[in-house]
RNA sequence: GGCGUCGUGGCCAAGUGGCUAAGGCAGCGGAUUGCAAAUCCGCCAUCGCGGGUUCGACUCCCGCCGACGCCUCCA
């Protein structure tokens, strides 16, 4: 089976080998813990577990890497995100939207990003991503790798020796694009068309001591800077291209990697100027071999932002805080809870590089489609006693499965060999059960995380369990009702049940209560 | 302005130079049901617009229209 992935770097689908036959690198771009991650992040993030899990799939051991943005790198009006994050808890404390005691103190920048990489890692172990299980060994702080050889001091200083980085006047350290002449290759921003502050992003104070207008920074002396560390060209603080440079080399032990993901907007600059920075640092004529991007998430087809009110972090949406405009125009929340299935599901559905739509529809959609899962799997688990044979990608249907996401990751494609296969027949139980497990382990999706060591078990609250048992009577009610030819009675029993968020299911081999996702 | 991605049924979304244009959701018809739900069976598109290449294009080329992303905080 030959794997072809989309090449940012060429703008081409190309066949995809590992360096090392057998054995993948590849390094995510991972979450900045200054606040919850959005499902936006998410949607990136599941993309490069999807991509994970798959290579593993089709035989690979996957040695996965992704960073931890810790580091309160500047914002615009002088104000770094830690202060800017410090006075947002402040503010959620005392407003209560904080649990008690989160964060002890919010000016200790590294309390507040304790808490949201814990958060982070909660939710994204909720939502099936395997590396936040290989937590902290895959997961490197930046704040961990600053300082030494192997750090981001040792990188910049390699740099400066190679002639890729000067000081300026203020004291600033640059690399200096135009030390690499490949810098622009990713993206397809030749300097010379770089415009000067396009994005109207860049403040003319920075920008008066560069050589390049497109140099960008490696080292800032800040004295008051709230994270800060003394390195040769004085106490301050790393820029934020070099984490990812330092942290691939580090965790991956190779100057050259087979894979590195990232959402769509990291492709520049960031990555050129991991690019940059790597290859400089190095003399490797390139850094990762692909170079894979995610396309950014909508949500009721606009582009998620706080002020349209259309803003989910991860756990809004397990919390079924979500909503929708109706036909009139009306607000509709969502309100119940939606289980972290149905939320992965929705989030890898779709094909990685177009831009997906998250929607209050489409997340009905998924939960049916989970809720039609986890029976199949029910029944199979209960037909085989969870016995399952052995099967390997040579079986018909998986291998189609594989085929598909072997094609730059077609998971339409291969949720159409998916659908038509559960719906049966299914003669060797034993069998199926094997291949649902593989087909799984790449969805994780009905259970979440089948196939790694420790899969979180979502475990029912006392107050469900309860409800459940309330339910269950109710259904044996209904029946007795039935029997009686009590049809009215029966009729409100059934109304009961389902208002306490479960389905009837009745067949000839008798009746039984789902509860619905 | 520069660099890219994309435009397929009510919605989501695959795909191919020519065989019946996947799959899912919704809808419709039927089986089942006390009635429903779930389930099962069946039905449901000519591929943004205009040219060109070709025996033949939705698929290749050109133009246009439209959507979206990036161009130094952003997944």
């Amino acid at each position: 089976m030959q794997i072809r992935f989309y090449n940012s770097l060429t703008n081409q689908v190309e066949d995809f080998t590992p360096i090392t036959p057998g054995k993948v690198k590849m390094y995510s771009c991972g979450p900045t813990v200054y606040d919850f991650a959005h499902i936006g992040n998410f949607r990136s993030f599941l993309f490069g577990d999807l991509l994970r899990r798959f290579l593993e799939l089709a035989g690979n051991e996957v040695h996965h890497v992704m960073n931890i943005t810790d580091v309160g790198h500047m914002v615009e009006g002088e104000q770094d995100k830690m202060e800017e994050a410090a006075e947002r808890v402040k503010v959620n404390k005392k407003s209560g939207r904080l649990p008690e005691g989160a964060i002890g103190d919010p000016n200790d920048p590294y309390q507040i990003a304790k808490y949201y990489t814990e958060a982070f890692l909660e939710d994204a172990k909720r939502l099936g991503y395997k590396i936040a299980y290989e937590y902290p060994q895959c997961v490197p702080h930046a704040t961990d790798h600053v300082e030494g050889e192997a750090g981001m001091i040792g990188m910049i200083q390699k740099l400066l020796d190679k002639g890729h980085a000067y000081i300026a006047k203020d004291g600033v350290v640059y690399y200096s694009v135009e030390s690499f002449p490949d810098y622009g290759k990713l993206s397809g921003n030749s300097l010379d068309k770089i415009q000067e502050g396009a994005g109207d992003r860049v403040s003319a104070s920075d920008q008066a001591h560069k050589k390049h207008p497109g140099d960008f920074m490696l080292w800032k002396p800040d004295q008051h800077h709230i994270m800060k560390w003394d390195s040769p060209w004085g106490t301050g603080y790393p820029g934020w291209h070099i984490e990812c440079s330092v942290m691939a080399k580090a965790l991956l032990g190779a100057d050259k990697i087979d894979i590195h993901t990232g959402g769509e907007d990291l492709k520049f600059p960031h990555h050129e100027c991991e690019i940059a920075q790597t290859c400089g640092a190095t003399g490797a004529d390139t850094f990762a071999n692909f170079w894979i991007h995610a396309r950014f998430l909508f949500v009721e087809g606009k582009k998620m932002s706080k002020s349209d009110g259309n803003f989910y972090t991860a756990r809004d949406v397990f919390s079924g805080n979500v909503q929708v405009k109706d036909e009139s125009g009306s607000i509709v929340k969502l309100g119940k809870p939606v289980s972290p299935a149905v939320a992965r599901f929705e989030l890898i559905k779709s094909h990685y590089r177009n831009n997906m739509n998250f929607t209050v529809k489409g997340l009905r959609d998924s939960a049916a489609t989970i809720q039609k899962l986890i029976e199949f799997r029910a029944d199979l688990e209960e037909k085989t006693g969870g016995q399952a044979a052995e099967v390997d990608l040579s079986h018909p249907v998986l291998n189609q499965f594989a085929s598909a996401l072997a094609d730059d990751l077609n998971i339409s494609d291969a949720l159409s060999v998916m659908h038509p296969w559960i719906r049966g027949p299914h003669p060797d139980p034993h069998e199926s059960l094997a291949v649902w497990q593989k087909m799984n382990s790449v969805l994780s999706i009905a259970p979440v995380n089948e196939g790694t060591a420790d899969a979180i078990q979502e475990v029912a609250s006392e107050q469900e369990v309860a409800t459940l048992e309330q339910a269950e009577g109710w259904l044996t009610e209904m029946l007795a009702a039935k029997a009686d030819k009590d049809y009215a009675a029966s009729d409100v029993l059934r109304e009961k049940i389902i208002d306490a968020g479960f389905e009837v299911q009745q067949s000839k081999e008798g009746a039984s209560i789902k509860k619905k996702l």
